[in-house]
RNA sequence: GGGCGGUUAGCUCAGCUGGUUAGAGCACCUGCCUUACACGCAGGGGGUCACAAGUUCGAAUCUUGUACCGCCCA
């Protein structure tokens, strides 16, 4: 079998991509087919890349992502949108800076070492380098960006859009500074945003703590999960309300170890029901904690380095690491007989999105924005229906979030990122300013003397202006006037509330409108057995690798064919042979088309209706009803579906059926003009459908068709017109005379094939209609699809006699006859009649028993009775006229 | 603990405004290098639609509950 296989191949026309893609991206970039012009009179269309991270290289993710941005793109450029697709790449903050840092380390340095200046030229090197190569990656894909309007989000231009911003909220009051706790990663050394926190299970411990109340022997027991903290506790707390501990209340207990003396206090937060009833305080450390000691005026005390080590306020544990302390800690207190117990605990952390180290509630000085007012424009615009989630189902998820949204911590102690805007006098004086302050916004200090402040913006604080920083924003570019809202958001769930929520927000206070108007939200690429790709799993594809083996087109066409709407993908190597099969039996059956012009100039975007047969005006008829279901399907944002019914139009109704019924009964006769146009015209409208998903070949194939006319000029697919239809060739009656017709021959060949005729053997038929004009149908038709079903003579009517030992089948509306003497195993005809008997029969019975029903009968929509009544007729005619045949074969 | 998805053929998925003999691709079996395509053609086998109860003349489709898988939030 292998052999025969690598025979076929070596002998195979098969496509070839690779050399065709490169050559086409190339062409299409010098003619610069992706620039979207602001002066145009055409409608706009638009979309902004979510920019990937300089961190990243292209994933399938992103492969899937972009391809659904270009299937959209294409598909609007095609019906005569002015299409802009905004290109770029995301500096990526924590995630840079952590790659670059372990860089350095490697090399036998650090970024303090380096200094600040030469580390942000390192990381700008390597930020660049890395850019080159993701574009170009997308590049590959097909995608067809308008690259002259490239954006980084460190840019000139997005970095004052970002101060601008900054100022803009200062000013308002929705910044603001302030002494909070934040979550902490002690690893990249900064503060994150509660949405950067990512929670997950461990196994871990609660800790029994006894505090010795003083002046007493009495002791009150405390469960913790992080013990170590105990060294920053400065209260214990009890609810207000509980019998056993109010005596308590108003005295103090000695912090065991450090013998620290700390109040008991009573305060609503504490859970009677949990743990002992008793909470330890320890207001640096924990937020509850923290508002706890807020309430109360305790001392808050910071127990932690940076680097999660901890410091000089924990006594002799100064210096050593939060979890050896930890251990120590514990050891200590057994000793002391402090330690109560030690129970098994399953403890929700959270962790660092970008290192997915636990992180630690900490005390520091952070800039915040407030989110309240900001969001409110944000939720209306999803409840009212302005912008529209696909599926829907997201905009729940939007809302709760955006209806219980909290504060925005947004500076981080890195030095990848946009500076804060914001410079200090020595005396502490603030000036929030765009640019270093000049002498007339600082009066009274000089301007060279002022400090900025050391730390950056989240990264979010530049992405969430993308829509229309990359447009120009501040300045009222022509751009932002033409393409300003954008049209479409996608992107995978997990950046719902860090992006997509916050740019709706931004959108509202910026540019007083909606950003985008559809949010088209798809799964996340996982694996053969489910698991999400990722690369520390190394379970990943990279595209590249199936682009240089099938080929971009199939990649897209594969990957959009294997996304459920809005469901996960599962993907396997193997999973791109079905794109590439597609597409070689696109360019397979063109092959054929041109093959077959015999001169003729093809029909690129009319056909004459007057010259049609059935099956001309049949395929037409599909065409129609094809196009009208994928604009549907894009109406609703289901791109698989629109990939599956072009695929299931393509392959079946035109390769296997239209093609097929075409074909002259003598090879090398030229087939009938009338249907070669159709075939031509058809197939170019298939390209037009087609070209979004895969624009390489279809483009390629169209000119090679538009090269065979005289009107040559065009030079590409892109701008052709995306297919129109008044459904004026649907023909319900057509398609069920040729459903007819398809009936006789499957079950011809069916029964050919059961009964192990070779296929080259040429066979009589014999059909036996019930009334005239399906007889007329089949004779006025028999030269069309003679060769389909390997028929020599052709014999229909009312009265046609079975021919002696013949096989014979039973359809709705015929008997057909097959003369095979000699060839014919009454044995094996027998079983198969049979088979065919007991099938009709067990229907028959269901729906006997249907029929029977009274209630059925009094309650079912009349239509519906009608249909099963005709059903049980057609059924017994069927199983009656089966009996007979069957009988005549037992006397042969 | 709360919310959202999912559970249909060996695998990945359609079908879900209730009425079809429950479909497709891959895999499998049989035959075929048939005038584009073996990355192909033709034929065939394979599913009590997770489970339970309910609504209904009728449920894969609607309701409720249960189980399991996944995601998000706390």
């Amino acid at each position: 079998m292998s052999n025969k296989n690598e025979e076929n191949t070596r002998k195979s026309s098969a496509y070839s991509p690779t050399d065709v893609e490169d050559r086409t991206y190339a062409k299409w970039m010098d003619r610069g087919f992706f620039h979207g012009d602001p002066k145009s009179d055409k409608p706009p269309y638009s979309i902004v890349i979510p920019p990937p991270n300089v961190t990243d290289v292209l994933h399938l993710g992103h492969a899937l992502n972009n391809t659904i941005q270009d299937i959209l793109i294409r598909k609007h450029r095609l019906e005569g949108y002015e299409a802009v697709w905004i290109p770029g790449s995301d500096h990526a903050g924590i995630a840079t800076q952590v790659i670059v840092q372990k860089k350095l380390v490697e090399e036998g340095t650090t970024r303090r070492e380096l200094g600040r200046e030469k580390f942000l030229e390192r990381t700008h090197d390597w930020a660049n380098k890395n850019k080159e190569t993701i574009l170009g990656q997308l590049k590959k894909i097909g995608c067809s960006c308008d690259w002259d309007r490239t954006r980084f989000t460190l840019d000139e231009g997005l970095s004052n859009a970002v101060a601008q911003v900054f100022k803009h909220l200062y000013d308002k009051g929705w910044i603001y500074r302030g002494h909070r706790i934040v979550n902490w990663c002690p690893s990249c050394q900064t503060s994150l945003s509660d949405d950067e926190v990512e929670h997950k299970d461990f196994d871990s411990s609660l800790w029994y703590i006894k505090y010795k109340i003083k002046g007493s022997d009495d002791y009150l027991t405390v469960a913790t999960t992080r013990p170590e903290t105990m060294l920053g506790d400065t209260a214990l707390a009890v609810a207000p309300k509980d019998a056993r501990f109010k005596k308590y209340v108003g005295k103090t207990v000695i912090l065991p170890i450090l013998e620290r003396e700390i109040p008991i206090i009573a305060d609503s937060y504490v859970d009677p029901e949990f743990g002992t009833g008793v909470v330890k305080v320890t207001p640096a450390h924990d937020p509850n904690d923290f508002e706890i000691g807020r309430r109360h005026d305790l001392e808050e005390i910071n127990i932690l380095n940076t680097d999660g080590s901890l410091n000089e306020n924990a006594g002799k544990f100064k210096g050593m690491d939060r979890y050896k302390a930890r251990k120590q800690l514990v050891e200590e207190l057994q000793k002391k007989g402090q330690l109560d117990k030690i129970e098994k605990y399953e403890l929700s952390a959270g962790t660092c999105y970008r290192c997915h180290k636990v992180i630690e509630p900490y005390l520091s000085e952070q800039w915040f924005v407030k989110m309240n007012e900001l969001a409110q424009p944000a939720i209306d615009a999803v409840k009212t229906g302005q912008i529209k989630f696909h599926p829907d189902y997201w905009s729940k998820t939007y809302l709760h979030w955006m209806e219980n949204i909290r504060d925005w911590c947004i500076s981080r102690q890195l030095w990848w990122g946009h500076r804060i805007p914001v410079w200090y006098a020595e005396d502490g004086t603030m000036f929030v300013s765009v640019d270093r302050p000049t002498a007339e916004a600082c009066p009274g200090y000089d301007p060279e003397t002022l400090v900025q402040d050391p730390d950056v913006l989240d990264t979010w604080f530049s992405s969430w202006l993308w829509p229309f920083s990359t447009m120009g924003w501040p300045d009222k570019t022509e751009e932002l006037e033409k393409f300003y809202p954008t049209k479409v958001l996608s992107t995978a769930s997990e950046i719902i509330f860090l992006w997509v929520a916050r740019m709706v927000m931004a959108g509202y206070e910026f540019m007083g409108n909606l950003p985008f108007t559809d949010v088209y939200i798809h799964g996340t690429v996982r694996d053969a057995n489910g698991i999400k790709m990722s690369k520390s799993l190394g379970n990943g594809i990279n595209p590249l690798e199936i682009i240089n083996k099938y080929g971009a087109d199939s990649l897209r066409m594969s990957t959009v064919l294997a996304t459920p709407d809005g469901q996960d993908p599962w993907i396997s190597k193997n999973t791109f042979e079905i794109g590439r099969n597609f597409i070689n039996k696109l360019h397979q059956v063109s092959r054929f088309v041109m093959m077959r012009l015999d001169g003729r100039t093809p029909e690129i975007n009319n056909v004459n209706d007057s010259d049609l047969v059935l099956f001309d005006r049949w395929i037409l008829s599909r065409l129609e009803r094809t196009i009208q279901a994928v604009d549907k399907a894009f109406n609703e944002f289901k791109l698989s579906n629109a990939s599956k019914l072009l695929y299931n139009f393509v392959w079946n109704d035109y390769c296997s059926w239209y093609i097929e019924l075409i074909k002259p009964d003598q090879p090398g006769t030229p087939i009938r003009p009338g249907s070669i146009d159709v075939a031509t015209y058809t197939l170019v409208q298939i390209l037009k459908l087609l070209h979004p998903f895969v624009p390489f070949v279809t483009d390629n194939i169209y000119l090679e068709l538009l090269a065979l006319t005289e009107n040559n000029k065009e030079e590409t697919i892109q701008f052709s017109g995306w297919p129109k239809t008044d459904g004026k060739h649907i023909d319900n009656e057509l398609e069920q005379s040729l459903e007819q017709i398809q009936a006789v021959v499957t079950a011809v060949r069916s029964a050919r094939s059961e009964l192990n005729v070779h296929p080259s053997k040429q066979s009589d038929l014999y059909i036996r209609v019930n009334d005239a004009a399906f007889g007329e149908l089949l004779e006025k038709h028999k030269d069309y699809f003679r060769s389909l079903a390997r028929v020599e003579n052709l014999f229909v009517g009312t009265e046609i006699k079975r021919p002696p030992l013949s096989a014979s089948a039973v359809i709705s509306g015929a008997e057909i006859f097959i003369p095979l003497e000699g060839l014919i195993d009454i044995e094996v005809e027998k079983k198969r009649l049979e088979k065919e008997l007991d099938n009709l029969k067990n229907q028959l019975i269901k729906l006997s028993k249907k029929l029977a029903n009274a209630d059925f009968l009094a309650r079912a929509p009349q239509e519906v009775i009608d249909k099963e009544k005709t059903k049980k007729d057609d059924y017994q005619e069927r199983i009656e006229k089966l009996n007979k045949n069957l009988e005549q074969i037992l006397g042969w």
